[in-house]
Formats: C-alpha cells, structure tokens, sequence
DNA sequence: CTCGATGCAAAGGCTTTGCAGAAAC
DNA sequence: GTTTCTGCAAAGCCTTTGCATCGAG
C-alpha cells in the first residue's frame, strides 16, 4: 500500500447519516463539501464503485437516468418520491410464493430483484393532502 | 396536421413482435431498418417518447443505464438477464398486503411500482445448466 | 523506489434539442 | 400558407478512463 485513503471513509461515514438513504454521485459530493472533505468526480466515483465491488454498498439506477448509491444491509425495496425526487427504503414487498412459481413454471433461474414504488413519500403526502399535487 | 407520421406506426407494430418484449432506442433502429423503414435516433426517440406520453408505451430504466420502451397492457413485471441480457415479461410478483400495509405504517401514497427480476432467463438458465454460467 | 489515492481533463455513451427541409392540407 | 414529421448535426448530462502527481511505506 502507498497512501492512505481519505474519500472513501469519509463517502462510508457520510452514507451513514439517517437523513437520506441514497446518493447520486451529485449529492456525494455536496455532502463531501459541506463535511470538509471535498473530492473530485473522479474520485468520488472511483470509491463509490469501489464500495460496490466490496460489497459495502449498491448500485440503483433510476429512470432519471441516474445512479444512486446506497449502503448494504438488510435488504429492503424503495420508494421513489415523484414530488421530491427522493428514494426512501421501506421493506420489502416481493411476494416469495408468486417469486418461486415463476423459476418452477418458466424455469428462469432468479437471483435478485430491485422494486422500485413510485408515489409520494410520506412526507409529501402529508403535504401533498393539504396543497396540491403537482404533475 | 400536416403530414402523415410513418414512424409511430411502424414503431407500433414493430412492438408488436413477440419475439422481443422491451427495445432500447438502437433495437428500435435496428427493427425499423430490417423492416425496410429506416429512421433516424432523434425521430425514433421523439416517437418512442410520443408513445409513452400517449400512454401506449412505457419506459423502463435498467442498470445498464439505457431506456427500454415496452408496449403498454397487462401489468407485469421483469426479468432482466444477466447473460443474453433481455428483458422479458414476468406476472406481477408483488405482495400487496405488504404494499398497502406500507401505505397506511408510513402514510405514503404509492401510485405505481416496478419490478426488475434479475438472473437467467428460462432459455439461458437451461443453456447454463449445461455449460456454465459467466459472469 | 514502489504502489495506491487523487485531481484534472478529456473521452464516451446515450439522450435530448435546434433548425431547416419536405409533405399533407 | 400553415402545420407536423423527419433527418442532420450539435449540445447535454453523467459516467468512465488516461495520465501525471502526490504521499506513505
């Protein structure tokens, strides 16, 4: 080894706050910036596709085109907020029996599911009652 | 109006093959040009997005980070392949005790989902049983 | 010196848009 | 003439990579 790594400590110690649950590469950074450690694109990615490789972390891509970055734990689904744009974990809500019946009847072999629920997060729901849904 | 659309329908019927059940932008050129209707990107995509916005097609976003259009009906959910790498149409595997109880737990408004299955398809699955599976 | 981490800059891949020409009315 | 579809070309947006540098061992 040869330098120790600043980013990807601080990219682990960032992921970890309560207050969001996925990252695009964006907010990595403005996170980076507003905790002292500001890093390059390039380096951001690099540790970010690092943490996925390692296991650490996961890849979502949404349909804005964009890949959010999340840390891994107990598996969970998501929900993408179509009014404030974010993507909240919440359980999951796969049907195991329908899952397996598809691998028995189709003889597809299935090793992993994303779902992704799009709606109001339950935020901009409360909101979103009082106001008006935009879109 | 002004001028007869040649493309939309084509797209439409193209869509129609049951041989393929999600088009990326280029497999969309690729069947339009083997159809003997050729088409340029900026067309196709302008069609494909007209279709969606029409409500007789969807969009779906994969890791791959490209679009997949599909033709609207029966929901459905996914199974991308991680080796011949399409996208094929599987039945709604959703739980929906689970989804409603989320709804009223979290006060969420959840307007739609979508599912992404990811392994071998029946086709593959079998191929690999045989030889072995890559990747 | 050697090797990994970082920043800068440029290249890529796909999507999206601007503009002008062509065709239907 | 007016409107809409189309193709060409260019711009955009993110992601990804090449290269030189820096710093710890």
């Amino acid at each position: 080894m040869a330098r120790k790594p600043l980013i990807s400590p601080a990219l682990l110690n960032l992921m970890k706050r309560r207050d969001r649950h996925a990252w695009t590469l964006d907010d990595l950074r403005a996170g980076l910036v507003s905790s002292g450690t500001p890093a390059d694109f390039s380096t951001i990615y690099r540790a970010a596709e690092k943490l996925v490789a390692d296991g650490a972390a996961h890849k979502v891509m949404l349909d804005d085109g964009r890949a959010h970055f999340e840390l891994a734990g107990a598996h969970h689904d998501h929900l993408h907020c179509t009014r404030c744009d974010e993507l909240i974990a919440v359980p999951c809500v796969i049907d195991h029996d329908a899952y397996s019946a598809i691998e028995t009847a189709t003889g597809a072999a299935i090793l992993d599911h994303r779902v992704v629920l799009s709606g109001l997060c339950p935020k901009c729901a409360a909101a979103g009652a009082a106001r008006a849904a935009p879109r």
